[in-house]
Parts: structure tokens; sequence; C-alpha cells
DNA sequence: GGATTTCATATTGTATACAATTAAGCTGCG
DNA sequence: CGCAGCTTAATTGTATACAATATGAAATCC
């Protein structure tokens, strides 16, 4: 199941019977709204997600809450520790390192194969990404850009027709989300945009080659970005840890 | 005084053989279980997985089944229909060639990975994957050797020691297992045994390039081994194939 | 006064009960 | 004899209740 299940009307080739007329599934709504929470940044890393608070604001029982947590776990979007709750992933400098370099893996193959396979349509849903990038980033709202250029990359992954790497890489642009938040090092957002630019440009031309080496220094961009060498601060801990120096 | 307090915690009894120890989490329990009948074929593609007839043979509740219903579901070994239940997943062609194409990318890197960190201790452990392999496939234990042939597969993507990618690897590992159940060719398992047994002799000698060629060699092998023009009967969607009224 | 033990509270893990939906069986009619 | 429609049984979705564990605070002991 997708994280963000992205009801597309693409006439493709095969008829497979996927209804999804809309089921008013509860526990997707709330793994779909705290995973946006997250995305935007909204909740920080290691924040607590108690089962009673989240079924309380979306008026649900514990039992959806917690099929809800369940699943964000699975993309590594929150840690479940037994007995102690829920809180939102902190990747360590390890885990953060791992993600990007999976994304390199997976990605550059993938921008290439959307090259190969884009359609008009294809490409104007990417640049309208890029427009609402620009558009939440002109008006101050980082959490939302940083959502926005995540969904980019899922984009072109969907376009490249491989369903199992594109289940992948989603779950590596979500995890890349909480990267972002702990490790990034400079406010310098727009270069993003204009590698996205640039990466369109290439895959509306269907120029494979250059799609995929656009895709791979983009990577290469973004990781430069980050500081790894800093730990991040465990929240949770620091209680524990003032327990005993002061009052 | 509470009727339902019937503590089993009595040591004056004798010891039972396997007692009603729930501590390491029923809900793994329950989805190990499964996951383990479906890779060594025990339960076929489309088989129905009722809840209270999970539950009843594990002796736990419905809560306990959807959670681990939902974690296989993550993983793609079921699929769970709302409002109809949960079935072993069925991959279709499609499905099959993409979790053998995403093998294909991730593999050969990992298995690079792998020859260049692998301890003695490692090395020891791959060979007795192979022994045991070789056991079940004499004693015609079918089922057992692919899950153990997978499982090899998973402990070289544990010994390159890149979590996020061992754990891609796993879910596909999990998935072939479906696909081989599903469009497996002919009777030819004794091969894997013999590019198995090469590649462990890569990966010990820190044969880099080697053991990837050899990763890749050995996954094109598995690839041609399957037959995916033929499509397998979807029995449960046959009914509502059959059923014209929309609406 | 500080540390430790003990008890109370809060939160999670599991089971059960109720509601909603689906699948099947049955009757009545053509 | 077959099919439409209704009725009934079975299964899943959700909520609540109970049990187990952990967290936090008060009381006690040194």
């Amino acid at each position: 199941m997708p994280l963000a299940s992205v009801i597309l009307k693409e006439p493709s080739m095969q008829a497979q019977p996927i209804p999804t007329r809309k089921p008013p599934d509860a526990t997707q709504k709330v793994a779909d709204a705290l995973a946006l929470a997250i995305h935007e940044h909204r909740l920080a890393p290691s924040t607590k997600l108690g089962e009673d608070e989240i079924g309380e604001i979306y008026k649900v029982s514990r039992t959806v809450v917690r099929a809800a947590l369940q699943s964000l776990a699975h993309v590594q979007l929150v840690e479940i520790q037994r007995n102690k709750g829920a809180f939102v992933a902190s990747p360590t400098p390890r885990e953060a390192r791992e993600v990007f370099e999976a994304r390199a893996l997976l990605e550059p193959r993938t921008a290439r194969s959307a090259a190969s396979r884009a359609t008009p349509r294809d490409i104007e849903i990417l640049k309208d990404h890029i427009a609402q990038e620009h558009l939440a980033l002109d008006a101050g709202d980082k959490g939302r850009a940083i959502n926005l250029s995540g969904r980019f990359h899922i984009e072109i992954a969907r376009i490249a027709d491989q369903d199992t790497i594109s289940h992948f890489i989603e779950t590596l642009i979500a995890r890349s989300s909480l990267v972002i938040a702990l490790y990034w090092r400079r406010e310098s957002a727009l270069c993003e945009s204009h590698a996205h630019h640039a990466l369109v440009q290439s895959i509306a031309d269907g120029n494979e080659q250059n799609a995929e080496e656009l895709m791979r220094s983009h990577l290469v961009d973004l990781n430069s970005a980050l500081d790894l060498r800093d730990r991040p601060v465990q929240v949770q801990n620091l209680r524990e840890l003032l327990q005993t120096t002061d009052e």
C-alpha cells in the first residue's frame, strides 16, 4: 500500500480492477495526516505520539491509531518501542547515510526509465510540482516545500512505471524528510528547484542519459548539503540526563 | 477473587515444553509463522486468511492476527482487501518481472560490498546455509530448500552491512518465493546450489568484482527459469469479473 | 538532606463486544 | 428450471474493557 494514496486516472494498458473509489478507511486517513505532519516538519523527530492523544485529535479509537502507527513504523517514519509507545523516527547519521546511498543506487536508473516513458501529461504534472514548490518557497513555507520536493521524486518514480522500485523510493523519500530535518546544513533550497527544472527538461526531451546523470548529481548535491558528523539531540533522553544534574 | 485471573506462573507444576510465553511479542510470532508457511509454499497464493481461523490456530485474539496480517501486507506477502479479508499475495507476471528487476539492481552491488566486508564467521554462516539447503533438497523438502535459498541472499545483504538496502532485499526475497511458487518452470534447483557455492568462494576471497558478476549472472539464471507468460489463475477475481451489476 | 523503596497513575498490549459490510442461502415468481 | 430479490449467516471494521508494564511521586530509611 502506497504511503500516500494518489489516485490517478491514467489510461494504462492493463485493466487491473483497482476501484479505490473512496473508502472511508479511517486508518489510512490518520496515517496520511501524521505522515504529512512529519514530512512538513511540524512533528519533530523523537516526538512522542501517544495513542489516546492522537485518537482524540482525529476522533477515532486507539484501535485505528495503533494500526496507523504500525503502518508508519513499517516505512520507518515512526519507531515503536514495546510498552513505551511510538515516537517520530530519528535517523542516526549512519541511517541517514544509508538512505542517501540507497537513493543514489535506485533513483538515477529510475530517472532514465522515466525519460524513456514520460507522456506530455506526465511532464505537465512534473512542471506543476515545481511551480507549487516555488510558491511554497516564496510563501516561506519551508515544510511544504520540502514535502513537495520529495513528492517530485516520487512522481518521477511513478512515471518510470516500476511499482516495486517506486515503493522503495517512496519510503526513502519519506525518511529523507527526517534526515533533512535533522542534518540539513545551509538554507540553500533554491538549488533544488534548479536541479528539478533541468531534470524535467531532460525527461521531456527523452534524453535518458542526461536524466540519469542529472539525477545522480542532484543526489550528490543533496547529500553534500547534509552534515552527518553532528549527533542529533535525542530530546526524550535529555530529560533523563537532566534529572541528576539540577532541579 | 477475579475469576479471570488465571495466572499460570505457577512454578510447582511441571515445566511445559511450549508454555504460553508471549513476552517476545505475539504479533511478531504470528507474522513469522505465517511468513514461514508462505515461504515454504504450504500456503498457496490467493489462499484466504481468515482472522478467526488464524486466531484460533495460534490461540490469540483477532487484534493480534490483524496486526500480523497488516505487517505481512506491508511487505506484500499478503493482500488485504477492505471488508473482504486477507489473502496470500498472488503476484502478476508484471509484478514478478519487477521483483527480479529490482533484485538485479540491488543485489550485485550488495554482493560486492559483502565481499569487501565478510569475516571468517560470515563465510562459515554462508557455508552452513548451503549445507542445510543441500540437506533439504536431498530430503525432498522443496519448500524448505526454497526458503533457505532465499535466506542465503538475505545473509549476504546482512554481511554487506547496509540495513536499508538489506530490508528492501528481504522483501524482494519474500516476494520471490511467491513468484517461484507461481511461475517456476523446470525442476532444476541444483543449479542454484552451484551458483551459491561459487558466490561464497568469491566473497571469501574478497574478490569484489567476481562476487558482483556472479550475483548478476545468478539472478539472470533464476529469471530465465521462470515462465512469466502464463497467467496465474486468480480464483477470487473470477467472481468479481462475472458480476456485471455495476452500481 | 539524599537516596531508595513503595505505591499510585498513566500508557500500552490484548481480548472481547458491538456495528457495518459482504457473501451465501432461500423463497417466490417468471 | 433459472433468476431476482430478500433474508440470514459469517466476516471484517471499529470501539470499548480489561490486564500488564512503565513512569512518576510520595513516603521511608539511612
